[in-house]
RNA sequence: GCCGAAGUAGCUCAGCUGGUAGAGCAGCUGAUUUGUAAUCAGCUGGUCGGGGGUUCGAGUCCCUUCUUCGGCUCCA
């Protein structure tokens, strides 16, 4: 007999050798339908995979994280056996589970299909699924694995094969399909009621823009009809709160050829947005001790050489632009810091000046990618509210921990509410893509982690994903629609003070090395602002709205009394507006108010006039009554107060 | 940068196997003076992304280039 703890801290005595499913189903018989995979001391396996020795069991359902992967890869093997049933000859390469979903990538050998074939290929796997083939796992030699691909002529699974070792070698197997996989996946297929494929992409194998590129498939599965419907409907929802459309219908950004790929133009609107937001963080800036600087858009390239970028990014740049009669290179600025050192510099600094906290909202300009220019998310010139604090060593943590306030504080005011933490850390392996010594870094990677845990931030730890110079805490946000976006980052730098020679006269008076923090909440102004758009489907906070008030007349009688309103709110309440004085109907002249998602709308008709008041509508509400002037204006203060005090 | 798809009026889109470019909205002019999501009528507006080619004739076919979109790679 064996010894299961479940979950909620219970032990079951069972027979060696049972299976997950069948403790399931010594539970309940509606637990052991549901049962997609089990997690055994921590590992996932396959749900029919006996147990043999005392252990936890988690068993994994559609509302574990871990039992929608396994649901999602068994998927992609379903879709391989479609694929392999209507297009012989074929080829995979890899097929995993992703966050939503899962996609196989496969060598067509030649034939091509295109996104019409995905109906095709949706019905053949429904086809396979309603055979409730079993998933069977088999260990099995290396050699009889390669034996098994050379026969198909499966050079990518060959490939993967030379990576592993003989004896953790395992086939799964599911109707006429068989592949190389560690697994786990599903009992059988019956538990796949609901396909739709997503996407059809190219993807280089083994993502090595040298190797021969892929189709890489998308799909995503569901146990339900329903609850593919309700993914669908958030792929609408997605696609109708898209930054770039929104930006078009709202007036707030304008991109233009002749100016250039990637240069976003700000319209009147957005820019007023886009200066809000400025203010706000200089307010709070200004009562965290910052003190703003200003650096010009271009630099000599002696002072990239020095920061180092150049050596790094010098030939991914835009090229410098040199002067006519010296030929001196300038670069157009890539980044504030090498700047902010220099203004650093500008003078002698005691360790009783520390910690000097330099902001500036900095324009820079990167070159990227044709490829990678996305809307307002990924731009090559934008600006970002951009500040740099030289430290005393014993001030790191204190510094780093104030700027994490900070940057709660910002999301807080713009309701972004879900966020995670992550702590950029060098690659494990691969060291000698950073620059920088080895202690500093050590120190650097604590004093993050450290900070990240005092402030009690949901944090997870990434490899890899560190700066060249140092280590970052970038924040992660879920939107409204549970996607995620990198905004904020805060990063810790040793290398900049060593190589601009930063120094301050220690209590000791002997020279010290500050330490710099980087740190960035909105991350880019265009990009956040981007973030945000889709966040509140346009509707953006009161406070923030480039429009807050649409002031509709009736009819031209009431144009006068409609001026009379707006230069009120405007002069005595500090609230923005705008009059509709035009020969409209009152009908067409809310609708378009409420297409451009004006917040509140006053509908002023003789009525009003006379009483002297006005007739409120609230956006996507309808009809809020009459009331004075002065209470719509203390409503619409209230509110913004209560957003921003936090 | 790479693979694939797409570019028609300010916007959203129609335009079949090649035969004189269309609609709605927006804009302009006029009528109407309106009560909570589109009042009516008239008018203007396009070298069909750019450049080459095939053809008697190209929005439509071919080549090339630019941009956008979906991915890949990248992101100081």
């Amino acid at each position: 007999m064996i010894k299961v703890t479940l979950p909620d801290g219970s032990l079951r005595e069972y027979a060696k050798g049972t299976t997950s499913l069948e403790v399931a189903r010594s539970i309940s018989e509606g637990l052991a339908r549901n049962v997609l995979s089990a997690k055994v001391n921590g590992q996932v396996i396959d749900a029919s995979r006996p147990l043999n020795e005392d252990c936890t069991l988690q068993l994994l359902t559609w509302n574990d994280t871990d039992g929608k992967s396994t649901m999602w890869h068994s998927s992609a093997h379903l879709m391989a056996e479609a694929l392999e049933a209507l297009y012989p000859g074929t080829k995979f390469g890899i097929g995993p589970a992703i966050e939503n979903g899962f996609y196989y990538d496969v060598d067509f050998n030649g034939q091509s299909i295109s996104s019409d074939d995905l109906p095709k290929i949706e019905q053949k796997m429904l086809e396979l699924a309603k055979t409730n083939s079993v998933y069977i796992r088999k260990e099995i030699s290396k050699n009889e694995a390669i034996a098994y691909f050379r026969e198909k002529k499966d050079q990518y699974k060959l490939e993967l094969l030379e990576g592993l070792e003989d004896g953790q070698i395992t086939f799964y197997s599911q109707g006429n399909f068989t592949d190389l996989c560690r697994g786990p996946h599903l009992p059988d297929t019956s538990f796949i009621k609901a396909i739709k494929l997503t996407a059809l992409a190219g993807a280089y194998w083994r993502g090595d823009e040298k190797n021969k590129m892929l189709t890489r498939i998308y799909g995503i599965t569901f146990p339900k009809e329903k609850e593919l419907k309700e993914y669908l409907h958030l792929l609408e929802e997605a696609k109708k709160r898209d930054h770039r459309k929104l930006g078009k219908e709202l007036e707030l950004f304008h991109f233009s050829e002749k100016v250039g790929m990637g240069l976003p133009l700000w319209l009147p609107k957005g820019a007023a947005l886009r200066e809000r937001l400025i203010d706000f963080m200089k307010k709070a800036q200004q009562q965290a001790g910052y003190l703003p600087v200003v650096s010009p858009h271009i630099g000599n390239k002696n002072l990239y050489i020095t920061s180092g970028h150049y050596e790094k990014y010098g030939k991914d740049s835009f090229q410098p632009i040199a002067t006519p009669q010296e030929g001196e290179e300038f670069f157009l600025k890539p980044m504030n810091c090498p700047h902010h050192c220099e203004i650093y510099k500008s003078s002698p600094r005691s360790y009783k000046d520390l910690p000097l906290r330099l902001a500036e909202f900095g324009t820079v300009y990167r070159y990227e990618q044709s490829g990678e220019l996305h809307g307002l998310t990924r731009v090559r010139g934008f600006t970002q509210d951009d500040a740099h604090l030289f430290c005393r060593p014993d001030q790191v943590k204190e510094e780093f921990c104030k700027v994490i306030d900070l940057v709660l504080y910002v999301f807080k005011a713009l309701d972004f509410h879900d966020y995670t933490a992550q702590v950029s850390l060098r690659d494990k392996e691969n060291h000698e893509k950073y620059i920088g010594d080895e202690a500093n870094w050590t120190l650097a990677e604590q004093a993050i982690i450290e900070s990240a845990q005092e402030k009690g931030l949901k944090t997870v730890v990434e490899y890899g994903e560190a700066a060249f110079y140092g280590p970052k805490l970038d924040f992660m946000i879920k939107d409204a629609l549970g996607r995620k976006w990198q905004l904020g980052t805060i990063q810790v730098d040793y290398n900049l003070p060593e190589r601009f020679q930063l120094e301050y006269t220690g209590s000791d008076n002997q020279k010290h090395r500050p330490v710099m923090i980087h740190r960035a909440p909105f991350g880019s102004l265009e990009r956040f602002i981007g973030v945000l758009i889709e966040h509140c489907a346009g509707n953006f906070p009161l406070w923030l709205t480039p429009e807050q008030v649409a002031i509709l007349s009736v009819s031209e009688k009431s144009n006068a009394y409609v001026e009379q309103v707006l230069e009120q709110l405007q002069k005595n309440y500090d609230i923005r507006g705008y009059a509709d004085l035009r020969n409209e109907s009152i009908g067409k002249k809310i609708r378009e108010a409420e297409l451009k998602k004006i917040p509140f709308m006053l509908i002023i008709g003789e009525k009003e006039a006379l009483a002297q008041k006005v007739a409120v509508r609230i956006h996507g509400k309808g009809d809020a009554g009459i009331i004075e002037i002065n209470d719509f204006a203390a409503m619409v203060n209230k509110e913004i107060e209560n957003d921003l005090s936090i």
